[in-house]
DNA sequence: CGAGGGTTTGAAGTGCATCAAATAGTGTGG
DNA sequence: CCACACTATTTGATGCACTTCAAACCCTCG
């Protein structure tokens, strides 16, 4: 059911090869060319490439020179940035419909994270050049990034309050409740979306912790795990239990 | 000495009473109205207030509608969140040149945070229905807009890395590091710009903790305190402590 | 001088990290 | 289809950093 936008978007000529709904979902979902010309679009449309990538693929490097900027089409990828002893902070993880790499139009041209791929994704790369020109001659493309800079201004805000305000087993139900579907009700079946390793390092702890943390949100919220499968009973005890430390309640995330 | 900047930045008519200087260096610093049309600059001219605040003077809270942007001239003022039970997180502390609140715009026309005022200051509001009309029609501004956010994001990145790899006592140091001025050398004198209690929630500690690591600190790098002045007798020392948990070496602030 | 907030210090508790090792899960080649 | 290798995850034991609660101290300002 794709995310319905008052505007239209005009689909790609032949650059997709496979999905092209996938494609135009999640272009309508970034929101980028929301009444944008056509013709800016189409420029895009000339210019970028999609291409698959493996999980593992590391895409750039904090401070390499950026000449793409990516799109997510379908996957997820891990934003992060790393200390010579090997140390890493998770900035963030993206799937569908997110931007990322576009910053480094402000920077000196550089990516100011590195990027890794983390389950199998389909990307599309728009060439940062052409971005930079045209956020600098479309007024409509330059406020949809403001926009989307905002919101995820926004998110980061959260995050920063989340570790801040909640204890681990609170940051886990909390990420739970981000991947139910906004209106969700009754019992609800997830599905982990990346290695619990990952979700760790997203949420600021050690693999261990989560593990622990995990087995204490069963027996807090009476969720029940199999693998990466996880079943919420019912949101309300869950979102009871997490949100209580946070400054807004459920659902705290930022639809789109 | 004002941060130089290639574009001329028209002089504000008679809206500014006392401290022009400041307030025509803080328009610069923020950067907003580079390189834009006088005409814009005028009209925002027109319409925006300069006033003083006292210390403890909340601008606004979470969720409060937004009818002003604000630009600090001079002082310092708190951004924050709070729970229902008065736990706050602190979002960032910021001072002359930077701006706040102007992310209402796309969201629903409120704050995202609440600003209190933490040492007396003098602020430029902005009304934020001008701005928002502005950048959909002026694209120099919007470019501008873009650059700012972009940068307080990289922050907030940091923001989110230190509070993940860096101890407490190393969080001082990287605190400290940022008061002082890019390029300095040799024994440098410091003032705590603001109470050590909001230095350490902005820092994600307790009071007590941070008293405590700011007595580590001392121990490991030489620095010495007299209530809120400091003195750090080498760089070196103290970014070696602290920056070597850290992505990027020193100095990791913006220069702006 | 006294009140009140900011800051420091002490003692005790807790949550998370760390190190070590066992177990489960996954993909590979035979 | 199984055995193996390798990785992801869990579990246990221990230590440390930070928090919490309590009380003293300090400083400022009326």
């Amino acid at each position: 059911m794709p995310t319905t936008h008052s505007n239209t978007i005009p689909t790609i000529p032949e650059a997709s090869s496979g999905s092209h709904d996938f494609f135009v979902q999640a272009l309508g979902r970034s929101g980028l060319f929301a009444n944008t010309q056509p013709s800016t679009f189409n420029r895009f449309a000339e210019q970028c490439q999609q291409r698959r990538y493996a999980k593992g693929t590391v895409l750039f490097l904090q401070e390499d020179e950026a000449d793409w900027c990516y799109l997510i089409i379908n996957g997820w990828v891990k934003l992060y940035r790393e200390t010579l002893d090997g140390d890493e902070a998770v900035v963030d993880a993206l799937t569908s419909g997110l931007m990322f790499g576009e910053t480094a139009i402000f920077e000196n041209g550089k990516y100011p994270y590195a990027a890794e791929v983390v389950e199998d994704a389909t990307l599309l790369l728009l060439p940062i050049r052409l971005l930079a020109e045209q956020v600098k001659q479309d007024n409509q493309l330059a406020f949809n990034m403001l926009k989307i800079m905002s919101r995820f201004q926004r998110q980061q805000d959260k995050e920063i309050e989340h570790r801040t305000l909640q204890n681990a087993p609170q940051r886990i139900g909390c990420f739970l409740l981000r991947l139910c579907r906004a209106g969700a009700e009754g019992e609800i079946r997830l599905h982990l979306p990346y290695d619990k390793t990952l979700i760790a390092s997203r949420l600021g702890m050690q693999p261990e912790t989560f593990s622990r943390a995990l087995g204490r949100l069963k027996n807090e919220t009476g969720i029940k795990v199999q693998g990466s499968t996880v079943i919420v009973p019912s949101i309300e005890s869950l979102s009871g239990y997490s949100c209580s430390a946070c400054t807004s309640s459920y659902p705290c995330q930022d639809l789109y």
